[in-house]
DNA sequence: TAAGTTAGTTGCAGTGTGCCACTAAGTAGC
DNA sequence: GCTACTTAGTGGCACACTGCAACTAACTTA
């Protein structure tokens, strides 16, 4: 009999449990995420190395997974979530030096032109731009990893859903999110196809207002539905080719 | 300062840690799952009830969450996966009454012709019929909502990749691939379309040989590339109609 | 008034699906 | 051997949406 006896004893070791959170937003026409030092003092590993915003649960504040992961968000930016979703879990005896640890991941997306790092340490906290599948420094734990499954997924969905619509301000003009679209998949859409799809989803409803700037003024929109992204029936270019 | 002093003091509370998982075979036409029956004797909650089969992490045996969940899967049926995939995990103070847990939760495919519970205490274990977004009995913990995403998901990516492949034996007709399909879908496709589709993509490749029977025999095909499933570029029924 | 820039529309070809009809190849019954 | 039946597999056409490209619209600046 190698079962464990389950209630008789539930003092066995146990993983740590960490919620780390991957952060996006877009700058001009960049994609970046949100990213943290990690501190010289505590005596913690990767010390001063950069590394996703994120930590342990705590038992007594945090009622589930997704609060906690919201709780991330709004210490390391003080700002509520446009969009979270689970990402996957990483879990393994070797990835934190302290032992078997496991790792819950989100990523969430801002829009452009919320201000972050209101409500935090912000000497600690930075914004880097992604570049290919993730950043120029190096990042602690399996961090690295865990971004490019981010983006990866990110990207992925950007093909067929509506989520670079929680990377724009609440009023928008379709070109806007046209850009935030390609900031995100990293090369251009067709004007006319995107529009077509757009507007025949439903995803957005005309504002009664103009953008006035050097040249025609474009037509501003908001989300007909804030909070619940849209799937469209195919992706943007029918991957093939 | 808030702050938990990381590395000087690692012994506050963490939750138990699970492994869950959604093993999906077809038998006829319909689509079953493998559950356990919790014991009664050991004392644990939902004690008689159905579950996933599932467990502990063991932090000895265990490298990571992967062959924790492919060992659960040796464990109750005896076999390697066809596929495994890893779904979410789910996480709070109240999923277990013992107190504060998190489960990572993994779904796999078995192949039709394989004969599960070999390797295990088959009393307990049984496959149940998936009819809608579950199975008839009550299950333990809130392993009926793992399961309803589990589905969901399933169902969500037969529309774009070849995941009934691993429903279907090693050899297989393209007429039974495509009752694999609509085994999981729950509805019928169209023949012509499959067909295209499924040979356009090079995911199969004839076999030399026929498979007889009352009437015109059909071609045998198996997998091009088994392991890697395929991704098509547009799900079945364009979502809208 | 002309040039430049961005907004937005229109038309057309290509691609893959949904639908339906057709042919092909076997068995079973007479 | 012929016919009926069943399943395998193919071909044609309409529809929907994308990709591409040319066009018009509206505003600013020189």
């Amino acid at each position: 009999m190698k079962k464990q006896p389950l209630a008789a004893n539930l003092d066995f070791p146990r993983p740590y449990t960490t919620v780390d959170v991957a952060i996006f937003s877009v700058a001009g026409d960049a994609l970046r995420v949100l990213l943290v030092e990690r501190s010289r003092e505590d005596g913690g590993p990767f010390a001063g190395c950069w590394a996703l915003p994120g930590g342990f649960i705590d038992i007594e504040r945090d009622a589930d997974l997704r609060h906690c992961a919201l709780r991330k968000l709004r210490e390391k930016t003080g700002l509520a979530a446009g969009y979270l979703e689970q990402l996957g879990s990483w879990g393994s005896a070797t990835r934190d030096p302290r032992g078997w640890s496991a790792t819950h991941a989100y990523f969430a997306l801002l829009p452009a032109a919320a201000e972050p790092r209101a409500g935090a340490n912000a000497a600690e906290v930075c914004w880097f731009p992604v570049i290919g599948k993730g950043v120029r420094v190096r990042l602690a734990f399996d961090h690295a990893e865990i971004l490019a499954a981010a983006l990866e997924r990110l990207r992925n969905k950007v093909e067929y859903t509506s989520l670079p619509a929680f990377l724009v301000p609440k009023e928008f003009t379709l070109t806007e999110l046209q850009r935030a679209y390609e900031t995100v998949l990293g090369r251009r859409l067709e004007k006319s196809a995107f529009r077509t799809r757009v507007l025949a989803t439903r995803l957005v409803e005309p504002v009664d207002k103009l953008r006035a700037g050097p040249n025609r003024p474009a037509r501003v929109y908001r989300l007909s539905n804030p909070g619940a992204p849209v799937f469209f029936a195919r992706p943007f270019s029918p991957r093939g080719k």
